[in-house]
RNA sequence: GGCGACGUGGCCAAGUGGCAAGGCAGGGGCCUGCAAAGCCCUUAUCCCCGGUUCGAAUCCGGGCGUCGCCUCCA
C-alpha cells in the first residue's frame, strides 16, 4: 500500500511517489532567529520530524533540509533595540533553536543552510528572474512581477484580481502591481548589506528558501513543508520566484500543518498569547508535549493548555506502565506451568495487529492519533494478558512479552516518544541509606543494599500483619519518590513523576 | 467583503457510505491488609434542517457556530 499524503495544492490526499524510489528530498521552511520560537513553531517542527522519521521507518532515505534565516527585518529590529549587531542575535537565536529542538527530540536536519552564506545564488536567481522577464529594478529594489507568473495564486487557491480587490497592501508607486514583493532589497544605512549588480542590499524574505531548497536538494523535490499561514504569500511567492526561474515544477507535494491555538485563538507574537517551547521543556518532559502534540493530526487546530499537557502526561504514564508492567513479567517470570498456548499467541496476535493498525494509519497521511490508538490498545491487551497470566507464567513465556515491549516502544519511537530504560528507573538516592539506619537497621552504606533491607523490613512487617511498620518504610520511600508496588511476585519499587522522556 | 477549514460522549480526539478507535475525567465491580499498578462493566439521536442512497458522522444543498488566510507569522 502506498502512502497517502494531503497535498496543499490539489487539496486531496495523493499517493506518495518519491521522484527517485526509496528516496525522499524535503524541505520545511525554518525559523527566522529573531527570539526563541514558541510552542506553536514547535509544533510544525514536530509534525515534519515525525513524518521524516515515519518514512525512514517505512525504508526512505530521506534528506531533511532546513534553513535559518539569519538575515531580516526583524533580526535588525531586534538588534536595533538591544544595541547588539544583527549577526550577534541571529547567532544567539541559532543556537537557541538548535538545543530547544534537540531537547524537544526533533532529530537535526541533514543539511541546515544559512541565508546569509547563500548570497551569490540568491543573486544568480534574481539575474535569472530579470533576464526571464520575471523581474524589474527600480532604485536598487528588484521585485518579482506576479503577473508574468501565470500560475500564480494555484497553490492557496487565489486569484490575482480578486486578491487586488481586498488587497489592504500598502500602495507602493514604484511596484508594478500591488501585489509584486521583492526579491532583493536595497540596503539602508546602518543595516546588513552585500554587493550586487543592483547596489548594496540583502534578499527578500521569499527569495532565500527558493535558493536554498533548490541549491540543496534539486527540483522539483519531493516535499515542501511549514506551517498553514505560510501558504500565503511565502509559499505561493516561492513556488512563482522558483517556477520563473527554473521553467521546471518546483514541488511535488505541498504539506502544510496546522496552527497551534490557546482559548481557539491562534497561538502568535502578534497577540502575545505565546508560550516560549524552552520554558514549556523546563515544566514538562518532551515525551509529554510530543505525547500532546500527537493525539491530534498533523492538520488540525490544536489547543495547547496546562490541562491537555496533565492529560498528555496521564496517557503517557499509561503506556509506560503498560511497558513496565511486561518488563516485570518478563524478570519474574519462570516457575509457573505457563500461560495457555491460546493466551499466548492471542498476544502475539495482538501486535502483530498493533503494527499493522499503526502503519496503516501513519500511511493515511501520518494520522499519529490513530496510530497512537493502536500503540494504547495494544498496551491494555498487555495488561490484560498480564492480569489473567502473571502469576503462572514460564520461562519460556518470555519471548512473547519481550516482543511485546519491543513493539511498543519501537513503535512510538517512530514518533520521536522515547520511554525510559527500565533499568534506570529505581537508582536509589543516598538519602535511602540513612533511612535504612532508621527503619531497617542498615549498617551498610550502599543505595542498592539498602533499598533492599528496607523492602525486606517491609516484607516481615507484612509478615508479620504490622501494618504500621509496613507503611511506614512505604511512606518514608514516598517522600523520596519512589513507589512500593505489591504484585503476586514480590514488591517492586518504581520512581513517580521523574524524568521521563 | 473574498477564499478555505472545522463542528463526533463531561473534556480531548480518530474515523470520507455498511454494527462510532483511542486518551483523560466520572461512576460501579474485581484484585490488594490498605494502597499502587491493572482488569472488567458503564455514558453518543455524530451542530440543526432538507436531499441522494437499500443504507450517511461520512456525499449534496441551506442554516447556525468556531477558527484560519487575505499584512510579518510555524
Amino acid at each position: 500500500m502506498a502512502i497517502r499524503v494531503y497535498n496543499t495544492m490539489s487539496r486531496t490526499k495523493e499517493d506518495f511517489v518519491p521522484r527517485e524510489p526509496g528516496k525522499v528530498a524535503m524541505y520545511v521552511c525554518g525559523p527566522t532567529v529573531y527570539n526563541h520560537i514558541h510552542v506553536g513553531n514547535a509544533r510544525t517542527f514536530l509534525s515534519f520530524d515525525v513524518i521524516r522519521r515515519y518514512l525512514m521507518w517505512r525504508g526512505y532515505e530521506v534528506t531533511f533540509v532546513q534553513n535559518i534565516t539569519d538575515v531580516d527585518d526583524k533580526i535588525i529590529k531586534r538588534a536595533q533595540e538591544e544595541g547588539r549587531s544583527p549577526a550577534e542575535i541571529a547567532e544567539t537565536y541559532t543556537l537557541a533553536f538548535r538545543s530547544a529542538m534537540d531537547a524537544l527530540g526533533v532529530l537535526p536536519p541533514t543539511r541546515q543552510p544559512l541565508a546569509t552564506q547563500t548570497i551569490p545564488d540568491m543573486i544568480a536567481m534574481v539575474e535569472r528572474l530579470i533576464e526571464r522577464g520575471h523581474a524589474y529594478v527600480v532604485d536598487g529594489d528588484v521585485y518579482f512581477s506576479v503577473r508574468s507568473y501565470p500560475g500564480y495564486g494555484e497553490l492557496s487557491g487565489r486569484d490575482i484580481d480578486e486578491l487586488e480587490a481586498g488587497a489592504r497592501v500598502e500602495v507602493d508607486e514604484r511596484k508594478q502591481d500591488p501585489l509584486d514583493f521583492a526579491l532583493w532589497k536595497a540596503a539602508k544605512p546602518g543595516e546588513p548589506h552585500w554587493p550586487s549588480p543592483w547596489g548594496e542590499g540583502r534578499p527578500g524574505w521569499h527569495l532565500e528558501c527558493s535558493v536554498m531548497s533548490e541549491r540543496e536538494l534539486g527540483v522539483p523535490f519531493d516535499i515542501h513543508g511549514g506551517g498553514s499561514d505560510l501558504v500565503f504569500p511565502h509559499h505561493e511567492n516561492e513556488r512563482a520566484q522558483s517556477e520563473a526561474a527554473t521553467g521546471k515544477q518546483f514541488v511535488r507535494y505541498w504539506m502544510h500543518g496546522g496552527m497551534l491555538q490557546i482559548d481557539s485563538e491562534k497561538m502568535s507574537k502578534s497577540l502575545g498569547n505565546f508560550l516560549l517551547l524552552k520554558d514549556v521543556l523546563a515544566k514538562h518532559p518532551a515525551a509529554v508535549i510530543r505525547m500532546l502534540m500527537l493525539q491530534t493530526h498533523y492538520r488540525s487546530p490544536l489547543d495547547f493548555s496546562d490541562a491537555r499537557l496533565d492529560e498528555a502526561a496521564a496517557a503517557l504514564e499509561r503506556i509506560t506502565n503498560a511497558v513496565r508492567n511486561l518488563q516485570w513479567a518478563v524478570e519474574t517470570a519462570g516457575g509457573g506451568p505457563g500461560a495457555s498456548s491460546d493466551a499466548r499467541s492471542a498476544l502475539a496476535d495482538a501486535v502483530r495487529e498493533a503494527r499493522q493498525r499503526f502503519e496503516e494509519a501513519m500511511d493515511d497521511d501520518f494520522n499519529t492519533a490513530g496510530a497512537l490508538a493502536a500503540v494504547f490498545e495494544l498496551g491494555r491487551k498487555c495488561n490484560a494478558f498480564l492480569a489473567e497470566n502473571a502469576s503462572v507464567l514460564a520461562a519460556d513465556d518470555r519471548a512473547v512479552l519481550v516482543d511485546a515491549a519491543a513493539a511498543i516502544r519501537e513503535l512510538l519511537g517512530v514518533l520521536g516518544i522515547e520511554l525510559q530504560p527500565a533499568e534506570r528507573e529505581a537508582e536509589p538516592s543516598a538519602d535511602v541509606i540513612g533511612m535504612a539506619r532508621d527503619l531497617a537497621g542498615y549498617s551498610g552504606s550502599d543505595p542498592d543494599e539498602a533499598l533492599r533491607a528496607l523492602l525486606a523490613a517491609r516484607e516481615a512487617a507484612r509478615a508479620e500483619r504490622n501494618w504500621e511498620a509496613a507503611d511506614a518504610v512505604r511512606d518514608a520511600l514516598g517522600v523520596l519518590g519512589y513507589a512500593i508496588e505489591d504484585t503476586p511476585q514480590g514488591p517492586r519499587v518504581v520512581r513517580r513523576g521523574g524524568d521521563w522522556g
